[in-house]
DNA sequence: TCAAAACATGAATTATGATTCATGTTTCAT
DNA sequence: ATGAAACATGAATCATAATTCATGTTTTGA
């Protein structure tokens, strides 16, 4: 219950990592609830209490996965549309690498979603700062007028939510073998849906 | 554990309502995991074993809450967007309704999102449904050229996502006082990425 | 009216799994 | 090389609820 230090030797860097990998495959496989601590351990290969010297709960791991994806998915994203010359093709290359990143990453994903019930706090921090960035980018790009002007707040939402579900039913759900001409025919949306 | 049949009496239907009525209060409020069934027959003034006489399970009153949402939903949405002249206008009107009804009905929408991590095929179930009639509408606007052509399952799909987590950032977590200027800001990106 | 069918009760039973802890083993700075 | 700090182990402890069931009570149909 008290919160472990982190760790001070290799070995201990080690372990912790192992264990923190290992409850990213079975938390993205089982669900939060189904995931057991023991079942965690034995996927990272150590004792169960070896959890507790680095981890002062379940829900500790989850939120640090959750955590972690968020850094992973911003820099991917910026990654992704730092070769845009214009908004709106930051817009289609941003939606072709989210696609892309929750199909490389389907366990990771599932987790910050289930984090809207395991912990809200973490959730929210991991979509409102994700929303703040897009805002500020779509806000920019109403004042070059690269884009038709409209209240960018709501906007970074509803395309977040775009990608949300569209990753949720053609990548999760699997039945699409071309996420391209998926995003291709959802940016015919964005594009109109933004132009001046 | 054995599925239990239908109440043969007008004491028993009432009983199997308020205990449904009392899982919804509490589900919605607590979620699944926390809401334990002992609240449950607390919160519908029953004894906890009652609970048992009209439902198997935990599950099993939040799979019929999920459906019975199901049911609501889409009779809102079909009720909300008759009235409407063209598909863009039964975009508006529809968007509307569902930020009302999420507004009107926190705890059942909290559900349903919930619904993805403990009944994954309830979840499937209620937004394939759902999809499957936005696709319809959105060819027919296709054929009779009131909206530009595109493909009308990835277009429900994204317009479902836009307007689940528009729900979800502005009536759930509040912050919002005027969800009709929400539903305007939204709408101009709806109208311009539909419009022929 | 009365016996069967339905329904109600809540204490007792079970199941599960998170967390702790007493007892080793390994690492590392000196 | 060595002792203190770190780390590892897994059986035992705890907590929490879901589910059952033996025992009443109420409703209903003939």
């Amino acid at each position: 219950m008290n919160a472990p230090t982190k760790p001070k030797t290799k070995r201990g860097k080690t372990r912790r990592e192992q264990i923190l990998r290992a409850a990213e495959r079975v938390i993205g496989q089982r669900g939060f609830t189904d995931a057991s601590i023991a079942e965690i351990t034995r996927e990272a290969g150590t004792a169960l209490g070896t959890f507790y010297i680095y981890f002062s709960s379940k829900e500790e791991v989850f939120r640090e996965l959750v955590a972690e994806m968020g850094h992973m998915t911003r820099a991917v994203l910026a990654e992704a549309t730092t070769p845009a010359d214009s908004r709106l093709q930051a817009e289609y290359l941003g939606l072709k690498a989210f696609l892309r990143f929750v199909a490389d990453h389907p366990a990771l994903y599932r987790i910050v979603e289930e984090a809207r019930f395991v912990d809200p706090e973490a959730y929210k921090d991991y979509f409102t700062s994700f929303a703040e960035a897009y805002r500020r980018q779509l806000n920019r790009a109403t004042q070059t007028e690269t884009i038709r002007p409209g209240n960018a707040e709501v906007r970074a939402w509803a395309l977040m939510g775009m990608a949300k579900t569209l990753g949720e039913r053609y990548v999760l759900w699997g039945e699409s073998d071309d996420l391209d001409q998926i995003a291709d025919d959802a940016f015919d949306l964005i594009r109109h849906g933004l132009e001046p």
